[in-house]
DNA sequence: GTACGTGCAAAGGTTTTGCATTACA
DNA sequence: TGTAATGCAAAACCTTTGCACGTAC
């Protein structure tokens, strides 16, 4: 942590520390309160400020991937390597989707855009919702 | 318009048929705030209550679609048709992509899911920022 | 020692809500 | 006429910001 933190130019303070603690291997795509409510209780002086600092000072490192996936608020990912999501319009989980995908665009389709990336979202009934039958709207952007 | 809202079973009201003339044909993706700032110009009375309880009800009709691509608000998609974006990371104008993809999931990757649907996001520089030469970061989740 | 980071509280932006009034059907 | 929709204002969220204090290097 403490390395890694001085290898992407930041100072490693205790509270990025507990915080990296935290995202490392860490694929529930938490929210900014989630990481605050997990780091707080080993580190109950830790402000919301610092955490909204720390994610948005890793963020721009390149070290973490802010999801637009969630309307309501935005979640974070440690894994910065390309892949793709799941998410379940029951229970709103966000899985992973590490598959490599063919998107090209015909050069008629983007319109003069130079791309330099993309990102799938899948909708679906996870599991446990599936048995629950509480499963309501289908479709894109749900 | 007059008809259309009676069809999916919302009651016609001016307040309604200004907002849906506003999205006719609209491929801007415009968020709630621009949809009440172009619908108050013919209707001066309006309220945002009026425009988020609205674009609220469209939505649970499956009649409007509700981005989840840009960080800081939701936007609105009228054309329900299954289909793509395409996000410039510049100016964040986003466009439609009507291309059809090949997107399936070995069971194995969906994980027990019952997928239903998907959404491709693609990042790029649009023909104008790339002129200006205002490029900044690059790849997912811009 | 100095620049950077922290913590607190206040403020900003978006969206939701309560409630009295209005109007569609 | 009855139910649903409107409009206003207040409030609820999430996130950002200003600033004094603290600390890593």
């Amino acid at each position: 942590m403490n390395r890694m933190l001085k290898d992407i130019g930041l100072k490693a303070t205790p509270q990025r520390m507990a915080i990296l603690d935290f995202l490392k291997d860490n694929t529930s795509h938490p929210s900014a309160e989630e990481i605050y409510e997990a780091v707080a209780k080993r580190f109950p002086s830790i402000s919301v400020a610092t955490v909204y600092n720390t994610l948005a000072a890793l963020k721009d490192k390149g070290s973490l991937l802010e999801l637009t996936i969630d309307p309501a608020k935005k979640r974070y990912d440690p894994d910065t390597r390309p892949h793709h999501h799941l998410i379940c319009l029951g229970c709103k989980r966000v899985s992973d989707i590490v598959y490599d995908f063919v998107l090209d665009l015909p050069g008629q389709v983007a319109g003069g855009y130079q791309i330099t990336g993309n990102h799938v979202e899948f909708y679906g009934i996870c599991p446990a919702c599936g048995q629950n039958k509480d499963q309501k709207k289908t479709g894109q952007e749900g």
